[in-house]
Parts: C-alpha cells; structure tokens; sequence
DNA sequence: GTCTATAACGAGATAGAC
DNA sequence: GTCTATCTCGTTATAGAC
C-alpha cells in the first residue's frame, strides 16, 4: 500500500512538474496575462479540467510559477553568498558583488520568470501570503552579507536622514535588528536600486545607450556597496587589484 | 478649401485621441498583452475595420500610447526641472530631486502607462525607432540639471573604474561630451537606480517592507545625486536646512 | 481622396450538452 | 473526457457615402 501512495505520489510529483514546465513555455511565449490552463493542458495532451486536480485555478498555477521564480533567485543568490565550497571566504565588498551578479546572471538566463516577479503585475492577479516569504530571499542574502562585515570590520554607516528616523528604525527592527537604522535604509535603497540595474538592461532600456553592460553592472554594484557602508573593494585606478 | 481640410483634420486628431483614451482604459483594465482592437473600437461604436484609417495595426496603437507616455512623463520632468515660473532658480541638488520626484510623481498618477514603458516587454512586440526619441528624455533631464551644476560650480567626480574606461568615453561622446566620462558613467547607473526605486514601489516589492516610501525615495535620490557627484543639498543631521 | 460599413479569412478561446 | 456551437481576435477585400 505504501508502494502504491508512493508511485501515485510520485506520478502527481511529475505530473505537477510538466504542468510548470509547460506553464513557463508558455510564459515566455505568450506573457502571464495569457497564461491559459486550457493550452496548457492541450499541450500535455490532458484534458483541461484534468488540471484543476493539480492546481485549483490560473492563479493558483500563476502562484507556483512566482514562488518557484523567487525562490530559484534567492537559491542562486544564497549560492554565491557561501562562495565556492572548498574556497576561501571572499572578502565582503567581493561577496556583496558576487551575490549581485548571481543574481543578474539569473535574470539574464530567466528573462520571462524574472519578468514575472519585477516586471508589471499581472492585471487581475493578486499575489497571496505564500510569496512574501521566498521574494524576501534575496534581500535577506543582502542582509546577510552585510551583517557580517558589519560584525567583523564594522560599516562606514552611511549619512542618517532625519525624515527617515522613525521609518529607519521601523525597518532595522522588521529586517535586521543588529543593523544601524541608517544602515537598514541604505541597504533597502541599494536592494530596489540594484533592481533597477537589471530590470533596465533586461526590458531593453540600455538599448543604445549601454554596451559593456556587465561592466557597468559591476561598478554600480560596486557603488551600491559603498552606499551601505561597504569598504572600497577595488580602489578605482588600482588596476584590477581585486579577483 | 482650407476650412474643410481643417475640419477634416480637427475631426481626425479628436478621433485618433478618443482612441488612444479608449485604449489608454483598456490598458489599465486588462494590461498590454490583451489590448485589441475590436474592444476599443466596439467601446467607441465604431467597427473595427475603421481604426485601421488611424492607425494601420495593433502595434501601431501600441507604439502611439508608448510614444505618449514617455512624452508625458518626460515633460513632467522637464518642467520640475526649469522650475515655477516667477521663482529664483532651485540649487542644483533641489533640482535633481525636483526631477526624480516629478519623474514618481507621474508614475503614481499613471502606474499602467509607467508599467507600459518601464515595466515587462510585450509579447511579441518590438518597439521601433520612433520611441527611442522620446524614451530618452528623462535621461536628458538628469543630465541637464548635472551638466548646470558642472559648469557653475563643478563636480566631486565620483571614482572611475578602469574596467569601465573604454565604455565611459563611449557613454560620455554619446549622452553628454561635455561631462567628465566617471560623470556620464554614474549618470547611467543613477538613471536606472531611480527607476528602481520607482519601480519596485509601483509593483508592489515594498508591500509590508516600506511604509514611508515617498521620505525613503527622497532620501536614496539624495544619495544617488551625491553618487553623481552634486553636493550635498541638506546635510544629514542638520534638521530640514535645505527645504 | 477620406472615411465608414459589410463581410469574410483563419486561428484561437469558451460554454455547455452529451 | 469529448464534441460542437458560438464566441473572440487581427487583418484584409470590397463597396459605397461624403
């Protein structure tokens, strides 16, 4: 009996996963807003009401694809925050840059599901609770990584803004208590701005305007470091002292 | 003969705006993705086979409401940018955050228009060349209120990067000649960070993370007017000096 | 020349009866 | 699960009003 859960377990696993995986073909041809289940299921062959065995609505199925999107980022961003298994530790303006290019590297190989959760909202769709928790992913890698310079060598914290004290402290105490409150606003700033990099060469807006790109994402980045209190990595003009 | 061709024309140019209104609410309601032609023209009680003497396709349509909407939050920067009319000029760093506020300002009031040109590409669209024009006029902005202050009262040049060498002089003959190339560069990184910032409000990604979002968006615009390499407007912890 | 309306095409979605 | 009748869509050809 255990054999047969397991085998039917097992079949509603794959099962699910083809769904997905034909689901992000067709995101990627036709855009979220014409997600269909029907297409989706003449494509696998099935019936389209057989789906809604797997998944009880569109939303729903739209919900999977946003949580696996967010959740693939965060693990790549994860990945390169631990750095290479054997290796040793990377400095952290080093670590800082290499969780932001993991990041972009995703982006550019998963342009459509990247699309999906930093592009425009889905018109009709209203993300549910179960989001919030694999979308903090990445800023929590963030957050991490400064954490631990702040913890080792301590931050050059960058300027407080009055405006910002109640707003700042709020923040340093949902996101990283043992953070400085002008830190935890920088770092907030730096997360939507590195973002912003992405998005801009992802949606064409550096079309004619930027050629080295990964070039320019790495000195962004680089600046976006220092903006929360990272140490100079590179020295500009040093010449490729860094790795 | 004059007066018929002008009635004519009155006629076309009142036609062609009720469309693009129509379309303009269409977007709103079901995104980019699902604009048709037929709804709209079955909205307005015309057939559809008429809208094809306004405009010869879908796309056409399309590349009309993108075109609008860059002109208009364009202009919207421009004319934070020149300022009111009768007052004294605004000091370079409250200029910039003028602009960059305008720029959000614009982005709430039309989050389906700002979500057109910033946010996810159509399926299946390309944009021509027709949209490069006016695509590019924020961007201009911002280098007009750094190129003032450059010439009045200079620039703490932020750090050049040697990788970036090449691409800087690029970017600099390309957008702005008369500016240092680490200027140009940190031009181009701040131009995509703003809208990042702009971004990640109206899609959503500061749900239960930001709550003063317009005093956090001053605050990074702030830094990211340092980040080009204008002076600091208010200095932090000097409480409300600048206004 | 400028416009609108009718009709049609091929493709695809959709609802409901079976 | 299947089949069918009825929708939608973008687009074109054509005819006629002004």
């Amino acid at each position: 009996m255990s054999t047969i859960r397991g085998a039917r377990e097992r079949a509603r696993i794959e099962i699910t996963a083809a769904i997905k995986d034909e689901a992000r073909r067709q995101l990627a041809a036709e855009g979220a807003a014409k997600l269909s289940l029907r297409a989706v299921a003449r494509e696998l062959g099935m019936v389209s009401s057989a789906l809604y065995r797997y998944f009880p609505s569109r939303d729903d199925l739209l919900t999977a694809l946003i949580i696996d999107a967010y959740d693939a980022v965060g693990e790549a961003a994860e990945k390169a925050a631990r750095g290479e298994a054997g290796a040793p530790a990377l400095p952290h303006p080093a670590r800082w840059l290499a969780v932001a290019c993991a990041v972009r590297d995703w982006a550019l190989a998963h342009p459509h599901e990247y699309a999906l959760i930093f592009g425009s909202p889905v018109p009709g769709y209203t993300a549910p609770q179960d989001t919030v928790g694999p979308a903090s992913r990445v800023g929590q890698v963030l957050i991490g990584v400064v954490r631990d310079a702040y913890l080792a060598d301590g931050l050059a914290v960058p300027p407080q803004s009055a405006e910002l004290r109640t707003e700042g402290a709020r923040m340093a105490a949902d996101l990283a208590a043992d953070l400085p409150p002008a830190v935890a606003v920088a770092l907030v700033a730096a997360w939507a701005q590195l973002f912003g990099l992405i998005s801009f060469e992802l949606f064409g807006q550096f079309n004619r305007v930027v050629e080295a790109r990964e070039q320019l994402f790495r000195h962004a980045v680089h600046e976006l470091g220092r903006s929360v209190g990272l140490p100079a990595g590179r020295p500009a003009g040093a010449g490729g002292a860094g790795g």
